[in-house]
DNA sequence: CATTGAAATGAATGATCGTTCATAATATGA
DNA sequence: TCATATTATGAACGATCATTCATTTCAATG
C-alpha cells in the first residue's frame, strides 16, 4: 500500500518509510552487485544464482525486485547508459567553436570511462554480436547510438556551414569517429595498464583532423 | 587407417578412395549448413541438434567430424577467415602508390561481403562481446585484427615515408579505419537493400583522406 | 503477547543443450 | 553368403540455469 505512492507519483513530499528506504538499497546492492558480474563475465555467464550469492540475498528474493533476468540487465544498462550519455553529449552542446567541441569530446572519453568503467564495458561488449538478453536491450543499445551519432553529426555540419570543415558527409564522418573511439575505449577498459589512452585520443584527434593526406602543394618534404 | 593419410601427411599421390570422398562430402555438408545458420543466428543461439538436422544427420555424426561444438566452429573461422584474409590483404601488397592501396583496401570490402557475407558475419560478430566459445577463437579473432592492422600501418607508414601522408601514428590511423570498416561493412550486411556501401566507401575515403578541418588558408569558402 | 503481512528464502521444476554410447545400418572383401 | 569394419543413429545423460512457490522470518501493530 504504501509503495504504491513510487507508482502511482503522488505524495513525494512525505519522505519514504524505513522500510522503503531499505527496499531501496537492497534494490541498489542487488543492482551494483549485478554490474559488476555482469561487466566482469558478460550477460550470459552470470547466472542469477550468482548474482543472489555475491549480493547476499536468497535466488527468488531476486525476483521481489525485477520480474527477470533481462528486465534487471536492462536497468541496469539504461541507468548507467543515461548517466554516461549526459557527460559525452554534454561537451557537444558546450561553448566553443566545433573544433573545441569536438575535441572535448574526444577526451572526455577517459574520464567516462575512469568514471563509469564498468558500465561503459556493458554497454559496449554486450551490445555486439548475438547473444543480446532481448529486443529491449538491442532496441536501447541503438537509441544511444543513434543520439551520440546525431549530436556529433550535427555539430560537424554546424562546423561545414562555417567553413570550418570540409564539406564531408557529416553523419560519415560521425560514424567513423565514433567507431574509432569504441574500439580504443575498449582496449583501455581491457588491459588499463598497457594502454595510455589520452595519448591515443590525442592521435585520434589528429588523423580526423588533418587526414592522411597531404594537400598536393607541401608534398615534398619529411 | 586410410583416412590417416590426411593427417599424417603422405602419400597425397593417390587419389582419396571414393569412401574418403564421400566422407569429406559429408564433412562439407556439414560445415556449410553450421556456417549459415551461425551466421544467422550466433554461436550461442545454434544447438548441435539443429544443425545436425539441417544437414540431415544425426547428432551424434557430427561428433564422427569435430570433435566439439567448439571445435567445429573454429574449423570454420579458420577457414573462411584466412579465404576472405587473402583477399583484403592482397590490395595492400599490389601494385601503386599508397593512395591507391589504401584506397582499393576500402573499396574491396564490397566484394568481400558480396562472396564471403556470411563468413564475414560470423567473424564480426562472434568476435565481440563475452560470449565467445572459447579461447581459441579469441586469439584466432585477434590473430586476424593484429595482421590486418599490421599491413594497413605499413601501407601507411610507407606513404608517411615517401612524403605522401601526413606525420601521423600509422597504427592508430590503421586501427580507426578498421573499426570504421567493420561498422560499415555490418550495417551492409545486417541490412543490405537499406545501405548503399559502395557509396559510404567512398565517403569513408574522403573523411580519412582529407580530414575533417580545412587548412587554415582556405577557411572561407563554402 | 498474538496477529499480520510484506519480504526473504532456497529447494524444486522444467527446459535447453553439449556430449556419449550402445545399437543399427551399410559397405567391404573373402 | 558371411564375417568384419566403418559409419550413422538418436535416445539418454548430466550439467546449467531461469524461474517458481510453499514456507519461514520478522518487524510492526493491536
Amino acid at each position: 500500500m504504501v509503495s504504491l505512492d513510487r507508482e502511482v507519483g503522488i505524495a513525494p513530499a512525505e519522505k519514504p518509510s524505513r522500510k522503503e528506504r531499505e527496499r531501496q538499497q537492497h534494490r541498489q546492492a542487488i543492482l551494483s552487485t549485478a554490474l559488476r558480474l555482469f561487466a566482469e563475465k558478460g550477460f550470459l555467464n552470470v547466472s542469477m544464482q550468482e548474482i543472489a550469492a555475491a549480493a547476499e540475498f536468497a535466488t527468488g528474493t531476486l525476483y521481489n525486485f525485477f520480474s527477470s533476468k533481462e528486465d534487471l540487465f536492462f536497468e541496469l544498462l539504461d541507468a548507467t547508459a543515461e548517466e554516461s550519455l549526459g557527460m559525452v553529449l554534454s561537451a557537444l552542446d558546450g561553448p566553443g567553436d566545433e573544433r573545441h567541441r569536438l575535441s572535448l569530446f574526444i577526451h572526455l572519453h577517459t574520464r567516462v570511462i575512469r568514471e563509469h568503467g564498468a558500465a561503459f564495458r556493458l554497454y559496449i561488449m554486450e551490445s555486439r554480436g548475438r547473444c543480446l538478453p532481448g529486443p529491449r536491450v538491442e532496441a536501447k543499445k541503438k537509441e544511444i547510438d543513434r543520439r551520440i551519432v546525431t549530436q556529433l553529426a550535427g555539430v560537424i555540419a554546424s562546423g561545414i556551414d562555417k567553413g570550418l570543415f570540409h564539406n564531408i558527409d557529416p553523419v560519415i564522418a560521425a560514424r567513423c569517429l565514433f567507431a574509432s573511439l569504441e574500439l580504443f575505449v575498449l582496449a583501455a577498459i581491457e588491459n588499463p595498464q598497457a594502454v595510455d589512452l589520452d595519448a591515443d585520443l590525442k592521435k585520434i584527434e589528429t588523423v580526423f583532423f588533418r587526414g592522411l593526406l597531404k594537400p598536393s602543394g607541401e608534398r615534398r618534404d619529411e
